[in-house]
Order: C-alpha cells, then structure tokens, then sequence
DNA sequence: TTCCATATTGGAACGGCGCTCCAGATGTGT
DNA sequence: ACACATCTGGAGCGCCGTTCCAATATGGAA
C-alpha cells in the first residue's frame, strides 16, 4: 500500500508552489494585474498568508512564476517549417498567449527589462533565437537579430491586448480600438500630422496581420544584411 | 507695479502641476519608482496630500506627466542630416534619456501598451513616424515601420537601463551585464544553446553601437522592402 | 505503537501605501 | 468690508505586502 493512503484525507488538497501559481494565473486572468491579492489568494487557497510564504518567497517571485509558466506552455508547441515560418508561428504564439492573458504583457516587458538573469529572458531569447540562427544570420550578429524580434513581438502583442481589456468589459476591442485612433485624429493637426495618418491605418487592418507584417519587415533586414541565407 | 508684487511673499512657492511634476521626477531620479510616495511628496513640498490632489487626479496621472515631461524634453532636440542619420538622432535620444533616468523605461512600456490614448505614444510615434515618412516608406506601411522601430528602441533601451540601476549602487554596469551573461552561461547546455552563445556577444559590445546595430537591421528592413527610398 | 524533530499551516497584527474628507486659510471681485 | 471661489494640509480610512508565531500535521527512530 503507498504510503499515506490510509491517513485520513486532508481537508484539502495539499498546498503546493504548483498550486498557488495556478491560483495566481487564474486571478490575474479574472481581474487583471490588480486582482492578484495575497489576501484573496488566501481566501482562494482556503489558508493563511504563512502558509504561503512557506512556498513563495513574495509576490514578484510570484509574478515571475506566473509568467514563466505561461510562457513556457505559450512556447512548447513544435513547429516544423522554413525558419521564415517558424518565426511566424513563435511570435504568434506569444501573440495569442498575451491575448489570452492580458496581464502577461506588462509582466514580461517589466521583467525583461528589470531581471533579464530571470527564467522568462532566455527562453524568449532561446526560442527565436534557433529560428534566427536556422536563417544563416552568422553568429556574431545573432543577438542583435534575435534582440530586434522579441523585443517587437513582445511590444507589439502588449499594445494589442490592451484593446482587449483595458476599457470596460463590455467594450469591445474594436471599439477600443477605434477609441485610440479617435484620440490620435483629435490631435493637433499640425504637430501631430503623421500620427494622425498613421491612426487609419492601425484600426482598418487585421491584428494579426499587421503584427506578422512588422516580424516580416524584421525578417526582410536579416535578409539585406545576411545574404545567403536560407528563409 | 503687477499684481501682487507687494503682497507678503508666501512662505514657499505657490503649489503648481508642473511643481509637483519636477519634485515626483527628482523623486523617481533618486529612488526609482518606489521613490515616489505621497507622502514624500507631500513633505518635499511642505503641504498635504490634498492640496497635491488638487492638482492631479492620482498617482497614475502624476506618472503620464513625469513620463510625458521627461520624453518631451529628450524629444525637443531638433537634428538635421540624411533619414538614417535622424533616426539613430531620435533613438539615441530616447536611449539617454531612459540611461538618465531609470524609472523611465519600464513607465514608456507600460503607457505604451495599457493606455495609447495618452500623450506620451503619440509623442514618440510622430517623432519617429516623421523620419520613417522621409525615408521613402509609401504612406499604407508607415505604421508597420514605425511600430517595428518604436518597439525596438524602448524595448533595447530599457533592458539597457536595468544594467545601470537595479543592483546596488556601487556594482558598476558591465558588471551586471557580466553577471547577466553569466546567469545565460549557466544555463543548461542543450536546451539554452542558442542563448549562451549569444550571451558573450551581448556583453561583450558597446551599448549604444549595439543599439544602433539593431536599428540599421530595421532599416535594412525598410530599404528591402521599400526600394527607392532615401536613406 | 509512542515519541519527537521537523515541515507546514493559518490567524493576528504591523507599518506603509493611495486616497478621501473637510475645516480652514488665502485670494478676488464688488 | 463682505461674500464667494480657489486652494491648502492634517486626520484618518481601507487595503496592501509582509512578519511573527503558536498550533498542527508528518514521518522516521525507539
């Protein structure tokens, strides 16, 4: 018999780090960055803040967590491709990750920025990184290729969730949407004239595809700069 | 004689918006964004948190307006030369003032994505935008290039930043990065292969030529897919 | 089985935060 | 001189992350 089957059941399943990040995940998708509570996590866990911190140091050890376990299912995914469609399909998946979980795009452009020795950094880096490399940029010139991907993919994929959720819930992204480039058409005509053109066009085109037209942009610049290669 | 020239000095400097913007940005300068707390600003300025309040609504504004202050005046410098020459100007420019100012980063990502609507987007959108439009880009992919570009330089320059502040005051910047790069180093062998590699590059170059490095590939970008154009 | 050291739990409480409330001071127009 | 709008700052509210610690499980040694 294993052991430990025949102890009484506890009152509730064990606390465990597994758990709580769950937890964790689960309130940031309901209520956003500020819905995560040590008190309502308690609540949630039906335990105590030391109990807790038995298994969490704090709570940015806690975001971090988060993230890492979103981004890393968000990544796992396999891909066979040409690299030109493997970048494709990495950046979407981030793109759809952050879509899912709107909090995850402040959460990894803070902690890429604050803690790049964290988990997150490098497994972003790690994954577009081999397609980079699967271009034929040469080696040297790997960081600055990859570096210039993800820090678009992670950008461009948070300004877009923000039109999912930012406004009320019952707006609908396109209408946030519409919203930004309302403001944007509102400003001085004079100082502003380019943002004003460019207003149109982020609200007419699909998300998608302009996202996946600036990783191509990106993409025809290795190709400038790297002949040779193999897109 | 003007008005109120004879009246009794008051004892401080009348309480204004932008006094209150220039003491939250030397707060934030010297303490990072932890730094500004009411309650410090309401002692630096020797008044309460109501007559604060009075003139901005919440710290969240209070932070636009820092933001948006400190941009504008990294923004105001005007420069002459070819498109290419104007855009490494601009980026530049951002890149020194979140190197000046720390909290900046991580403040210009996140306004970035949560609220486009505020001023401090379209503020680096036009300025980029403008160079972009002179680089030959036709009007319909003026926001892909841009976007691309934008992204890149505040993502870089705020990973940058961190290198400056986030260890304690007396650990000198290369030795973060070092310690970064060692962090990747570590890494297991076969699943981070890619990111090892290119943690040597990373540390092992300056930082503003591999800034710069990054925006000519966006560049060569925009030149590929835009011939004709006149950089 | 009994016992004990260790691992784990959860409730009470602390200091600090953003923010509100409001009584009063200050300045302005008549 | 008076009334009114503008502006000030202190007291205090509710919530936060976090700490402390007495009580409770757990699992191996006796």
């Amino acid at each position: 018999m294993a052991t430990g089957t025949r102890r009484a059941q506890r009152r509730t399943e064990a606390l465990s780090r597994e758990r709580i990040v769950e937890a964790a995940v689960e309130l940031l998708d309901a209520a956003g960055e500020s819905g995560l509570t040590f008190r309502v996590l308690t609540e949630r866990l039906a335990t105590g803040p030391g109990a807790i911190y038995w298994h969490v140091a704090n709570k940015g050890e806690l975001l971090v967590a988060a993230t890492d376990a979103v981004v890393a299912d968000a990544l796992a995914a396999e891909s066979a491709g040409s690299p030109r469609e493997e970048v494709h399909a990495v950046a979407l998946g981030l793109f759809s990750a952050i879509d899912a979980h709107p909090w995850l795009a402040a959460q990894l452009l803070l902690q890429l920025s604050r803690s790049p020795g964290g988990p997150v950094t490098p497994r972003i880096l790690e994954s577009l990184g081999r397609r980079v490399r699967a271009l034929g940029v040469p080696e040297e010139h790997w960081f600055t290729a990859t570096s210039v991907l993800m820090h678009y993919v992670l950008g461009a994929a948070g300004q877009n969730a923000a039109n999912s959720q930012v406004t009320e819930p019952d707006a609908d992204r396109a209408e946030f949407l519409a919203a930004t480039a309302e403001a944007w058409e509102a400003l001085d005509p004079e100082e502003y004239e380019t943002t004003r053109a460019m207003a149109s066009q982020m609200s007419e085109h699909d998300d998608r595809e302009q996202f996946l037209a600036g990783i191509d942009l990106v993409l025809a610049g290795v190709a400038a700069l790297y002949p040779g290669g193999r897109a």
